[in-house]
DNA sequence: CGCGACACTTGACAATCATCAAGTGAGAAA
DNA sequence: TTTCTCACTTGATGATTGTCAAGTGTCGCG
């Protein structure tokens, strides 16, 4: 691991608090790979070798059952997957595989599991981060058992719109495809759903989105911070 | 609270490996209460008082939006709801209501809090019990999103099958709306689904199951450990 | 420049699922 | 016992969603 690449991680929540001695154990074995895109980094039933660290790209948690594939998650820097297997010694609930080319820190997961059983600053941290991580899948669950696929893609329209800082026109930040089977439907249905929300003020061309009627579509989406904030 | 309820819930992994003082200053502001069938414990939204412990009984978690509501979980004893809102501050994501006469402890949350920052051991109980409930709305999200109904309900038969120990007879131990709800479809086709799993080797009859050929049904079901295992 | 690959779109159709309405049956209460 | 309630079931219908096949367009490469 390069010197220059530990101020980018010492800020991260999960490590701020912890002693510098206990910070420098927990990266000692660790290092910092660049991986090409679609290579991929966890299968899910493996056990967890190494908690990662996404410094730049994007990663992809996905899962499979049956010959089915569904996008569970995607990873975007500065942060760490996935935490909870690899602090429970069990193995991964999902996969994990590079969107683009990426720069990913590993740490091995027994260097993360000892520092957890001594360092209590960062045993607080972790508890912190796997509540987060747990109230969003939690959110994502009634998005998915409460709305129906055009209600969910409205939804996401505006949670984009206001991580793209408020403004109306904005990039999706995934393909259709994948955004697709996020929003648990398929691409067909996705572009169906596109055109439907047309009359609400929604014009999407590739990849760019342009709101041009907030009021319409706040209407019809009707966002809950209770599934929508993804801060609490 | 009364002195016989402390030794129910001291060796719950949660507050196992406590100091004795601090578990004492943990459950000094609690009590005990028993509550009548359908009870609204918790509401959506609001901000968590109590962190709750069921002792008998049973308590649904659900969610609404816009007029609609959903079925997420149904804990039993002994275990705790909701610790993610506790620990973070932060507003509840479910409701909880009883389904059956309940006996439940409530212990504030600033008494939580206040424990969770001093004691040590603690802390990694509450990492480990979070870990586990992250993995498990996981697994939930794989179950709704890979399946489709039929499937989840003839996993969900085969989960209830090993509950009961292997035991090739037993009971639902949902009402069949509330099961239809969390199973992510209506009542009405949860009847369908049961007459769809009839030629798999199932007879349900009022809440009494029944599985006549195992085989069949988990060829049928294809269980996964990393969706329907709910232990790790 | 033309070609091929590939993501996306569109239309037709089928499967799945929800809704509405009516009916059954078991248990509680009079 | 009789009646009422209520969960559950069943059937008919419609909405939603998935599948298959064919098309469009863009982009990179030879």
């Amino acid at each position: 691991m390069r010197p220059e690449d530990i101020p980018e991680i010492r800020p991260l929540d999960l490590f701020r608090n912890m002693s510098e001695e206990n910070f420098n154990d927990l990266i000692r074995g660790g290092y910092v790979q660049t991986f090409p895109p679609q290579v991929v980094l966890t299968t899910e039933g493996d056990q967890p070798d190494f908690l990662h660290i996404v410094l730049s790209g994007s990663v992809e948690l996905f899962a499979s059952w049956n010959d089915r594939e569904t996008s569970m998650a995607t990873v975007r820097p500065i942060s760490t997957f996935i935490l909870a297997a690899t602090i429970r010694d069990a193995p991964y609930l999902m996969s994990a595989r590079t969107c683009e080319k990426s720069r990913i820190i590993l740490l091995p997961s027994m260097d993360v599991r000892a520092v957890f059983e001594r360092d209590n600053d960062f045993a607080r941290a972790v508890v912190s981060e796997l509540a987060q991580c747990y109230r969003s899948v939690v959110k994502i669950s009634k998005n998915l058992k409460l709305r129906t696929s055009i209600e969910r893609l409205a939804n996401y329209l505006l949670r984009s719109h206001r991580r793209a800082g408020g403004a109306l026109e904005f990039d999706l930040l995934l393909e259709k495809r994948r955004l697709a089977s996020f929003l648990g439907m398929t691409p067909e249905n996705l572009s169906r759903a596109i055109k439907a929300l047309r009359p609400y003020g929604v014009e999407i061309d590739g990849a760019q989105v342009r709101i041009t009627n907030l009021a319409d579509l706040e209407q019809f989406a009707r966002p809950s911070p209770l599934i929508d904030d993804y801060s609490t």
